[in-house]
DNA sequence: CGCACGTGAGACATCTTTGTCTCATTCGGG
DNA sequence: CCCGAATGAGACAAAGATGTCTCACGTGCG
C-alpha cells in the first residue's frame, strides 16, 4: 500500500537501475547480475531484492522498451499527414532508445520457442500499419511487404545503434542515415530536369 | 562412408560438424556444447576431440562464414558491371549463408573489446568497396556513407533471415526483399509520364 | 536517543556448463 | 584372426552464475 509518501531512503530508484542494466546489457549483453549491480551502484543483494532474478530484470527491460516504443509512436502521431514523414517522425522518436531495441531484438531472437511479450505485437502491428497506410496512399511501393519493412526497420535501426557503439558511424547521422536508407534506398534517385540514362 | 580413402575412420568429418552447428547456433545461440554435439549426431567426447572448446567451434564457424562471404563476393564478382546489378548477385550468392551470417554478427556485438577476425576487415572493405563504385559511377546516392551501406547490408540480411525462419515472410522473397529495399527504399518511384506532386 | 528499515558485504549451497579423463566397444585393415 | 584407431558413454573436478540467507551498518524518523 505504500507509494510514496516514505520514499526517503528506500531509494535506489528502479527506473535509475532499469536504465543502467539497459546501458550495460546494450554494450555486453551477457554481462552477469553482479555486473548489472555494479553498473547501477548497488550490491547484488539489492539489486536481486528488485528483481527477483534475471529473467525478473530482463522482462522488466522488455516493458521498458515497449513502454518506450509505445512513447515514441504517440510522439511521432504515425496516423497523421503524410507517410512519409510519420515515418521521419517516428524514427527520429525511437532514435535514443535504439540502443535498449537491439539488445532486445537480438534477446528476442534466442527465445526459440516461448512466445514474446505481447507487447511487440501490438507494436509491430502498428508500425506495419503505418507502412500499409503509406502503400494504400500511394506514397510507398506495394511489392515489399508491410511485414518485411518492419522488420528491416527494426535491424537497421539495431545496425545503426551498433555502428555507432562502436564508432564506425557518426552518431548525428542515426536518423538520416536510417530514415534516407528505408525511404529513398541507395540508388541515386534520377534528376527530373537532367535525365540520365535508365 | 568415407570420401577420404587414406583414412577411412576419422570420418565425423568435420564440415558436417560445422554445418550442424551452424544450424543448430542459428536458431538457439545459446545451444550447449552437448547440443551442439547431439545435433551433429556425435557425442560430446567426439566433439570435443575436433575443436578444442566452444570458443573453438565459433572461431571455427567464423572463419566458415568468412569463406562463404569470400566465395559469395567472389561468385558475384562485385567489380563487374554495374554496381546495382553487383550488388544484385552478391545478395543472392550470400543467401543461403545468411542464417550464419546472422549468428556471427550478433555473436560479434557480445564481444565487447575483444578485436574481432581480421578476415571480416577484408570482407567489410570488399563490400564498401562496391558501394563506393556505385557511386562514383553515379549509381548510388553519395550522402550514405559506404561504411553505413555495409552495416545496412548486414542488418537487413540478419532480419530477413531471422524473419524467414521464423516464418514471417516468405522464404522466396528473400533477395528481392533485401535487394529491392536497399536499392529502391520503400518510397514509390515516380512514374516518368504522369508524375503526381513533389 | 533508540528504533526500524533499507542497504552492503559476504557466506553458502546449488545448478549449469565446461574441459579432461578413463574404459569398453566397434570396425576396418594387415 | 588380431590389432589399432576412433568413437560413445559416462565419471569427475573446476569454474562461473544464480538464488538465498545472515549480519552489521547507517540514516531518517518518532
Amino acid at each position: 500500500m505504500s507509494h510514496v509518501r516514505y520514499r526517503r531512503l528506500m531509494a535506489v530508484d528502479r527506473d535509475h537501475v532499469l536504465r543502467s542494466a539497459a546501458a550495460l546489457l546494450t554494450r555486453k549483453s551477457t554481462a552477469t547480475m553482479d555486473e548489472v549491480a555494479r553498473a547501477a551502484g548497488i550490491s547484488r543483494a539489492t539489486l536481486h531484492r528488485q528483481f527477483a532474478g534475471r529473467d525478473a530484470l530482463v522482462r522488466a527491460l522488455e516493458a521498458l522498451g515497449i513502454a518506450e516504443c509505445e512513447a515514441a509512436l504517440a510522439a511521432a502521431r504515425t496516423d497523421e499527414g503524410s507517410a512519409t514523414d510519420a515515418l521521419r517522425r517516428l524514427v527520429a522518436a525511437i532514435e535514443p532508445h535504439a540502443p535498449l531495441l537491439a539488445f532486445l531484438y537480438t534477446e528476442n531472437q534466442l527465445f526459440e520457442g516461448e512466445e514474446q511479450n505481447e507487447g511487440w505485437a501490438a507494436i509491430d502491428e502498428r508500425i506495419a500499419a503505418l507502412f500499409r497506410r503509406g502503400q494504400s496512399s500511394g506514397e510507398f511501393r506495394i511489392d515489399l511487404t508491410p511485414a518485411w519493412l518492419t522488420e528491416a526497420l527494426y535491424g537497421l535501426l539495431a545496425s545503426a545503434a551498433w555502428a555507432v557503439a562502436e564508432g564506425r558511424v557518426a552518431p548525428k547521422d542515426f536518423t538520416h542515415m536510417i530514415v534516407e536508407l528505408l525511404l529513398g534506398g541507395v540508388r541515386r534517385p534520377e534528376e527530373p530536369a537532367s535525365r540520365k540514362e535508365s
